[in-house]
DNA sequence: TTGTTTTATCGTAATATTGCAATATAATAA
DNA sequence: TTATTATATTGCAATATTACGATAAAACAA
């Protein structure tokens, strides 16, 4: 044992586990506030903004991607990233959603 | 080298990271749909609801409670949990300001 | 007091994540 | 072709997470 049961729930629990894993690390949280500030869509600078390894951003970019959370296109020699809009709206749904389920509720 | 170097980040990129961690295990996301899904603040019956013993539950409410997602009042014997709605409103927000970042950009 | 119920903590094994040096790959330039 | 540039992958060490049996602690009942 160790490592999460992950069969024993279900599809949509695990996506939005999922979902929120790829944002729990403070390097991809720094990551989509990079995305979030330049106008456009960057290259290769985020090696150059973060103080990681540009294998350890390589990672983290993958994860990102992995989630939709990013989308990468292939721009000569460099990858353009930028941030998936649909995912992000998806996940502000769901908390539209509890907002909405806890209006009638107590505490 | 391993862990990850949060001293490298802002403190509200590591607040967001922490709140993100505490929502990405699936057997936390199936705690808060419980907590949403019940009428009242349910108590102890967490652990017949999911499929995983006592102290693996009680060690995810912790991280729940530490997070700030859901809060504890000591009823009885009992303890009554439920959904901390400031918190899920300051996610929610998060995710409205990115919305509203994202408007004016390519991709 | 002793017993019961409910939740928390300890200890530990299995597994996952993080970070990076070294290396590989892909696309273009010279 | 050989460089150069940009990104990805491999391999591995350090650390963190997950799960649970055993046990402890807290609140109440008899």
């Amino acid at each position: 044992m160790g490592a999460s049961k992950t069969a024993s729930f279900s599809v949509e629990q695990n996506e939005l586990a999922t979902l929120f894993k790829a944002l729990s690390h403070p390097a991809r949280i720094a990551i989509v506030d990079y995305l979030l500030k330049v106008d456009s869509c960057i290259c290769g600078d985020i090696v150059n903004e973060l103080p990681l390894a540009q294998p350890t951003i390589s990672q983290h970019l993958k994860e990102l991607k992995n989630a939709n959370i990013i989308q990468g296109t292939i721009e000569g020699t460099a990858i353009c990233y930028c941030i998936n809009p649909d995912t992000m709206a998806k996940i502000e749904s769901h908390f539209g959603m509890i907002r909405h389920k806890l209006k009638n509720k107590c505490c």
